[in-house]
DNA sequence: CGGTCGGTCTCTACAGACCGACCGGTGCCGTAGT
């Protein structure tokens, strides 16, 4: 062990109690203390708040960790208060004028070394400056996997982060996040603009999770079936505890209600409940108050809950990517656990309306002309005076505009507008070009999710292919292997190997997300994800290798 | 896109078909009004 593995060891012992580091966490905190950018994708539970806790008491200046969710930032804040470490604050808009003060005060005097923010105040350049006078060492996106799900349309400040890192003068950045497909790190590594960052991956394989598929028929027809099958599940003392994810918040009320008709004890937890009530159903949760909890996707993020034995899906939600987190929250002990999507290819499209994120076109011409028009550099803060839109729409706006190279950000966080003999009207239409593809991107995720449901391949194969891992063996535990229908062995094409760069006739350039000697998938940049029958793929030469995986 | 709800039509019964309108997820922040 070197000289720094040590002295990581050794912090991790005395000050948070940690006798073992694992090796991933040994890894990516050596990188940290190296000076490089890294992003680390671990489940949850594996520890992945010690890569930037450690380290940052090895630094002189103090830890900005930007957290999604002001409840996940509380339950951080407790965790390190729990420690020998020195103390944590955040600042929001949940607390009084007074209250910021303090926690600004303690770690200007060195008192807190962890300030916790959501993103949104970061666009407040009052804030950034701050920072900067602060002399941040670490920088530290946690759930980074929201910048490439929530910052194209959501929660568009995600998407500024990356000139906020600048502004700070690039402190060493850590994105952490438990769940990452390819084109989503590419988005994470591309807009936090990492710099020769490292990587910190593990497997996405969890062999405890049996995954299911059942088809249903009629929308009566499947909801008898769920309700039926969570009672079954909840009547064996080996599958009891679970969760029931839902697409609408109706549902939610529909389920838990049904349910608890049945005699279970059954919440709904969506995010038009109140805080209070959100918290108990959470907490009754964890405490084993509840049989099963109905949930949106407002359930998850921070839910470390190590003996859920099942999570069924009532409706298919918008991704695979989205359905591994949650269904990721099922068995983490490491004992079997029931995955199971009940599916009604009707279902996919309530998600196709839910993600249509339309560019906000009214915003784009008004962020434009206004940007054109002026005689410097504007603060984004002050287009509120001369854009008629919401702030959301506001920095969406100018984040289409930025990404279709009309607008660029200046090293004090300004707006300026990059080509004069552009015509505002030109760089709407390039702006609403981005959207559109962004749009098909979305779309082509549904349909990789509605390809998960319909495969007859092993179900885990499939899965993992998705997230780069391949499997060349069928699983032997998943509803089609049970069933037969998968192949047995399945080795990966060396024509078109896994993470290669390709180039289509067609569709332009893409990196291989899966490959087997029948099929490809591949993720285009311009058209989202594509599956290609290898046989059409020769014989018409349609794909070209640009660089090997 | 599909489920649900309320109103209207059918063509002469108090029922059932049909049509159009409406709704559908995730969270910060800050301000208006109790």
């Amino acid at each position: 062990m070197s000289r720094r593995d040590d002295e990581l060891q050794r912090v991790a012992d005395r000050t948070f109690g940690w006798s073992r580091l694992t090796d991933d966490q040994r890894v990516a905190m050596e990188h940290v203390v190296d000076g490089h950018d890294v992003l680390v994708v671990l489940p949850t539970g594996a520890g992945k708040s010690a890569i930037y806790q450690v380290p940052a008491l090895l630094e002189d200046g103090p830890t900005l960790v930007v957290s999604p969710l002001l409840a996940l930032q509380q339950d951080q804040l407790e965790g390190i208060d729990d420690t020998r470490a020195p103390d944590a604050v955040a600042v929001n808009s949940a607390q009084r004028a007074a209250e910021r003060e303090q926690a600004w005060r303690a770690v200007r005097e060195g008192g807190a070394k962890y300030l916790f923010l959501a993103p949104e105040q970061l666009a407040k350049d009052e804030t950034v400056e701050r920072l900067a006078e602060l002399g941040i060492s670490l920088f530290v996106v946690d759930e980074a996997h929201c910048v490439s799900a929530w910052g194209h349309d959501f929660r568009p400040d995600y998407l500024r982060l990356g000139h906020v890192i600048e502004r700070l003068g690039h402190p060493t950045v850590i994105a952490l996040t438990a769940t990452a497909a390819l084109p989503v790190r590419a988005d994470i590594v591309d807009r936090l603009g990492l710099r020769e960052h490292r990587e910190v991956i593990a497997g996405f394989d969890r062999p405890n999770l049996h995954l299911a598929v059942v088809p249903a028929g009629g929308d009566d027809e499947k909801r008898r079936e769920v309700v039926a099958r969570v009672r079954e599940l909840d009547a064996d003392p080996a599958t009891h505890g679970g969760l029931l994810y839902v697409a609408t918040r109706k549902d939610a009320e529909y389920y838990a209600e049904a349910l608890a008709a049945e005699g279970l004890r059954a919440e709904a937890y969506h995010a038009g409940m109140r805080k209070a009530d959100r918290r108990r159903v959470h907490e009754s949760f964890l405490d084993d108050g509840v049989d099963v909890v109905v949930a949106t996707s407002a359930f998850g993020m921070g839910i470390d809950k190590p003996d859920v034995r099942y999570v069924l899906h009532a409706s298919a939600p918008e991704s695979l990517d989205s359905y591994y987190q949650q269904v990721g929250r099922a068995g983490r002990d490491g004992e079997p656990a029931v995955v199971e999507l009940h599916y009604r290819p009707e279902d996919l499209n309530l998600q196709r309306f839910l993600t249509a994120a339309k560019a906000p076109e009214d915003a784009l011409r008004e962020v434009a002309r206004a940007v054109e028009r002026a005689d410097g550099p504007v603060r984004p803060a002050d287009l509120k005076h001369e854009v008629d839109a919401t702030p959301v729409k506001r920095t969406r706006a100018v984040n289409l505009l930025e990404e279709a190279g009309a607008l660029t950000t200046t090293e004090n966080g300004r707006l300026e507008y990059l080509d004069e003999d552009t015509r505002p009207a030109d760089a709407v239409r390039d702006a609403i070009e981005v959207a559109e593809t962004r749009q098909r991107l979305v779309r082509s995720r549904i349909e990789m999710m509605r390809g998960y449901a319909e495969t007859t391949d092993c179900r885990r194969r499939f899965l993992l292919g998705y997230f780069g891992e391949s499997l060349p063996r069928r699983c032997g535990d998943c509803d089609t292997c049970d069933a037969g229908t998968s192949q047995d062995v399945q080795p990966e094409s060396d024509e078109f190997p896994v993470s290669s760069a390709v180039q289509h006739a067609e569709w332009g350039a893409g990196v291989v997300v899966s490959s087997d000697p029948a099929e490809l998938t591949v993720m285009f940049e311009d058209v989202g994800y594509k599956t290609l029958a290898l046989g059409v793929v020769r014989e018409r030469g349609l794909l070209e290798v640009v660089r090997e995986g």
